[in-house]
DNA sequence: AAGACCCCCAACCGCTAACTT
DNA sequence: CAAGTTAGCGGTTGGGGGTCT
């Protein structure tokens, strides 16, 4: 017998989600949580594949995504990351928890690759134009020493990426790493207009809705418990949010200038918050501590002796294969 | 003003690792 | 342990919006 489709073929939906699709599976979401995609077409009824709901929310509705303006340092981090980790794009992401992977890879396969591209022939000087290290044909001496050097340059590329912005109160698994490195950026960026608008959208919809009003501590309940508790539609798991615990639930803010909200939204989605913030990310990542592990290790024989033996001056002088040229 | 072209990104597809029975 | 099932990942595509001519 072979695989069968995740999905029946016949009466899927395909193509643009819809405000109402995005309504109906964030509202099954809050009530279940994220989790046993196969059961969520059946349970809401959208006529979407699994793969499909679990794609639009982990690209697009989960709480505390980030969307365009990446940063210089994000910017930086990728490019990094990407030279050392190659195309994992989930293990990318996992050190940029604001970011998708798909996010991540969009911005990658259009921006940067681009730009890199473009540097590299203008310093060329024997390596090739398509990637970061030259596949020129090298002697097994020379290919090791170019590898310890890009083992090299990675280490201190990652600690350098790792520290540039950095909330003073934050206490990171990478700050015991890396001592510059405090936590993700807070930029100026905002939320994409697309989420704002699915908050908005709800929020009217909620005003709408029989029930109004409930305790902050019932959102919570939610975050902390996220098992239903008892019988409930969708809707009624919906309507038992206020429009601003919905907010704040979701870690972002209709005013997307609200420093604040950022603040809030930033720390709620790094994924090292404390426990009680974190329920989407773990939910929405599941494996990203999975995948994170031997990076972690990694990370920690990478800044052991990198961190502590090097100095910042060789990080300027230390370029990735031309990237440096970037900054 | 309008058609052609380009770019971006949301979504899809296929593969595979991980989990369950 | 093997077969079946599911979730997740990375590559790719196509539609829509923007820019150019």
């Amino acid at each position: 017998m072979g695989r069968p489709p995740c999905c029946d073929k016949i009466g899927v939906k395909k193509g643009p989600w819809t405000p109402e699709e995005d309504i109906i599976l964030v509202s099954y979401i809050q009530e279940h949580g994220p989790g046993n995609w196969r059961a969520v077409p059946t349970n809401t009824g959208l006529l979407r594949c699994s793969k499909s709901c679990r794609l639009r929310w982990t690209n697009y509705l989960r709480p505390g995504i980030r969307r365009g303006n990446f940063t210089d340092q994000e910017e930086k981090m990728i490019i990094h990351l990407q030279a050392l980790l190659g195309n994992r794009w989930a293990a990318i992401a996992s050190y940029l928890p604001q970011r998708t992977d798909n996010d991540i890879k969009n911005y990658w396969n259009t921006h940067l690759k681009k730009k890199l591209k473009k540097l590299q022939a203008g310093v060329d000087d024997g390596h090739n134009q398509d990637g970061l290290v030259s596949q020129a044909p090298i002697s097994k001496g020379q290919w090791e020493r170019r590898l310890q050097t890009d083992i090299h340059m990675a280490k201190q590329a990652l600690c350098e990426a790792l520290s540039l912005d950095k909330p003073s109160n934050t206490i990171s698994p990478e700050s015991k790493i890396c001592p510059n490195y405090t936590g993700p950026a807070l930029q100026s960026s905002t939320y994409a207009s697309s989420t704002e608008n699915i908050a908005r959208l709800l929020e009217g919809w909620m005003r709408n809705s029989p029930k109004s009003a409930q305790t902050n501590s019932d959102q919570n309940s939610f975050i902390h418990n996220p098992v239903p508790t008892g019988s409930s539609s969708s809707e009624g798991a919906l309507s038992a949010t206020t429009p601003d615990a919905f907010d704040s639930l979701f870690g972002f803010n209709s005013s997307t200038n609200s420093e604040a909200s950022q603040a809030v939204s930033a720390e709620e989605t790094a994924n090292f918050s404390t426990p009680e913030t974190s329920l989407f990310q773990d939910e929405s990542k599941p494996n990203m501590e999975k995948s994170r592990v031997p990076l972690t290790l990694l990370e920690k024989w990478l800044f052991d002796d990198g961190a502590a033996a090097q100095g910042q001056d060789d990080l300027i002088g230390m370029p990735l294969d031309g990237t440096a040229g970037l900054f």
